[in-house]
DNA sequence: AGCTTACGGTGTACGCTGTATGGAGTGCGC
DNA sequence: GCGCACTCCATACAGCGTACACCGTAAGCT
């Protein structure tokens, strides 16, 4: 798998020329998955995009759980990145979050690849390397700096699954059909907390710019939880 | 869905008596799911653990979905919560966080269930009760009541995907063989900081005590993003 | 009592998935 | 020019969730 995802195979040698590469495979897989989400990318699926039969794939990437590896790791080699010059740590800190939030906006079903391993692609090396240097300057370990930066991306890829879990219009519509059928089978007055907190939020949650006050909310405990490691080395 | 959750249909007015319950479908597709994981959990293997044909389980679940959904809410129905009484803020949130490690590590497939819409039932309603209540005396508005428990939740259910992926064992045979070929793939000068840090961090993992160190680093942070929020509320 | 009807259980079958296998055609290397 | 390595693909298989039709059962109605 490592040398594909480095694209370090040797051309063959006999045979007629390959027709495609896993470039094309990954960019039109890349498109499929953007379209319409992770499920309805089957082998056969991609393959009739490519204009191929279904076991054609096969001569270029062993297995579908493979392809995916491939699609993240292609997606998080090309995503943005924005630079550090002249930032503080919260700024580099929260820039490294927005642009892994950007990610998960422009291509959602990253979140849902859950690799068996680690991908160890260029990609992956690119993004570790640079995001890994957000932390310069703030005498974390290197165990630590990891498990920061580790920290914070659980914090975005949780933020990513909520946020494509929902959105405005289908929840109302949701709520309007679930909400009833639930008042009518569940006491309130077994979960005061709940019933109060529940409402306020789920009424939160419909309003339009909720999922900005939520990433506010979010960013800012992750940062605040870092300061207490981070500032006192640096003053 | 919901009714089904809430155990709220009537039972069956004629026809034979019925040879099963939800609950004991509940009861063995959970045996099943921690003995294997979901993807083992088939309807006919179900069925047949139960001694029954495939078919008969829709007689009692409307499909696999509903099903994840109804194990999910009986796990967190039936998990262990620790109680409150003269604690402190930062041990109550603690004690949320140690239950829901708990239940993780007890049912890891819980993490891997998502549910298209939230599971609104007696046990998740619970849940959601008790653990809202860890935040009492804060100062929190409803909204942020919830997010910061969101936040904590999110937390947990990240280390328990990362634990849920690795065991120590596995690792150190899988980077035995990655190693190698990823040192001959990728040069290392190009990433110098992830080759350090990845090397430190992989080393640090593969030692027994690694998911701990992990979890207490994490925590830490939550708790002390939290208390800019909440401690200048209650002095 | 006997007919009707709702209901439980299930055999069969459909459409879908990922992919193993083997064969046909192609072009380089000897 | 022979053979082999290679690409591409048709067929096939095992497995999945589940729709549908059917049979037997037992309660309710007349």
């Amino acid at each position: 798998m490592i040398p594909l995802l480095w694209r370090t195979a040797h051309p063959p040698r006999r045979g007629p020329s390959r027709g495609l590469s896993v470039d094309a495979i990954v960019q039109a897989a890349t498109r499929l998955a953007d379209a319409s989400g992770l499920e309805p990318l089957t082998m056969r699926a991609l393959a009739g995009e490519l204009g191929v039969a279904p076991m054609t794939l096969y001569t270029y990437v062993p297995g579908r759980a493979e392809l995916l590896e491939l699609l993240v790791d292609h997606a998080v080699l090309t995503m943005a990145r924005r630079g550090f010059d002249g930032l503080g740590w919260r700024e580099r800190v929260s820039a490294v979050a927005e642009d892994n939030r950007a990610l998960h906006r422009a291509h959602p079903w990253v979140a849902a690849v859950d690799p068996a391993r680690p991908v160890l692609g260029p990609g992956t090396m690119a993004k570790y390397e640079h995001e890994l240097a957000a932390f310069d300057g703030c005498g974390l370990s290197d165990v630590d700096r990891d498990a920061a930066l580790t920290f914070v991306l659980d914090f975005v890829t949780a933020s990513a699954r909520a946020e494509a879990r929902s959105s405005p219009e289908t929840d109302e519509a949701w709520w309007a059909g679930a909400g009833p059928v639930l008042a009518a089978v569940m006491d309130p007055s077994s979960y005061p907390l709940a019933a109060r907190v529940g409402t306020a939020a789920g009424e939160a949650q419909r309003s339009a710019r909720h999922p900005d006050h939520a990433w506010a909310f979010g960013l800012a405990r992750v940062l605040d939880g870092l300061a207490a490691l981070v500032e006192p080395q640096i003053v």
